[in-house]
DNA sequence: AGGAAGTGCGACAGCCGTGTATCACTTAAT
DNA sequence: ATTAAGTGATACACGGCTGTCGCACTTCCT
């Protein structure tokens, strides 16, 4: 996938992260939308769309993979400075929910598995996580894929969560992801 | 929705639990297939598909309607000799993992709110459960939304979770949700 | 300024799902 | 056994989305 295609023109290039932007929006209130409502949000027409994106399932490939990319990024954003397990997790917590925000439709696209899209980097790298959590003493949970799996649901329950609701009167929602998690696998929530 | 219809011949009205059996088959394997599909699998014709319901819309809703009922059958089945609040979330987890298996696409219709389908007295039902164990001192949230979603989502992550995990090696996976649960809700889910 | 790259517009063909209707035939009900 | 109900088969109209043209026009690049 390198950039074995010749360089498209500069606003060339921006429409097409117009596109993703408007797909990603657009598909994430209906998921079936159509690519001329989806070229109509880019400022674009449906011609348009074609020519950057062959077909519907190459945008949609697009789309999971500049996802993929945004969870490196908030991995690594996440390490810096070498904080604690903890620490770790709730950094990323916080770059998952931004992300939820703009790139919905694609996290339910690749779901949270390496076989349905998710990048095996990204995967390693949650577990590796919970990895140090549970070195730390903080979990006592030992399946990597369990461990994710909860994580990336409570997560998304998190976000489906009222803005106003009870539970995040005294915590952030982040912290609120990691304390639950925690619980359940093995830890005490409660410590902070 | 009472009987008011002038009842249908006999086969007619098994014909109509065969519709909805195999569209709960289909739609679990494709979400999108068509009433073609869904009735050559119950071994009828598209036109007869039309003639039980109405349109594709009115399918679903009798499968969500089905699905409720099913779970309020569930709940009260939970319920009987009066167990300890825990015992009675193991044997609805337990009923809730059967109806994943034959109504995994209506439970995804439906969702875990009230405002997507589910039925408010199954929601009734579910919270009233986390209310007895909360009062039993088994967990410590009191948000009975964020309870009921939590337990929803990690009960579906069980059912993905591959029959041969290592954290279904000591306990059946329906312990494996309630103690998963009580200690993403601040219990100590260690105890039997 | 000149040429190339990109876009808008419109049109077309193809496909698939939905919903309706008709008619001959089979089946349950009493 | 007779009657009404239900079904299969087939056809049709309708609408929507996809993918691909061609052509005139605008925009960037150098």
């Amino acid at each position: 996938m390198g950039t074995g295609t010749r360089r498209l023109r500069a606003d060339a290039e921006q429409n097409t992260a117009r596109i993703l932007e408007a797909a990603a929006k657009v598909l994430a209130a209906d998921p079936s939308a159509s690519l001329e409502r989806i070229g109509e949000a880019a400022g674009l027409t449906r011609a348009t769309v074609h020519r950057r994106f062959a077909s519907r399932q190459a945008l949609l490939e697009a789309l999971a993979a500049q996802l993929n990319q945004r969870y490196v990024d908030g991995l690594e954003r996440s390490c810096v400075d070498n904080p604690s397990p903890r620490e770790v997790l709730l950094r990323f917590t916080e770059a998952v929910f931004e992300l939820k925000t703009t790139h919905l439709f694609a996290m339910e696209l690749v779901g949270t598995d390496c076989a349905t899209g998710l990048s095996p980097e990204v995967v390693a790298g949650i577990e590796r996580i919970f990895a140090r959590l549970r070195a730390a003493g903080e979990i006592t949970e030992t399946g990597d894929r369990w461990c994710r799996r909860v994580y990336l649901a409570l997560l998304h329950e998190v976000h489906l969560l009222p803005g106003d609701a009870a539970e995040l009167r005294k915590r952030s929602r982040a912290e609120l992801v990691v304390g639950s998690v925690l619980g359940a696998l093995g830890g005490m929530p409660g410590q902070g």
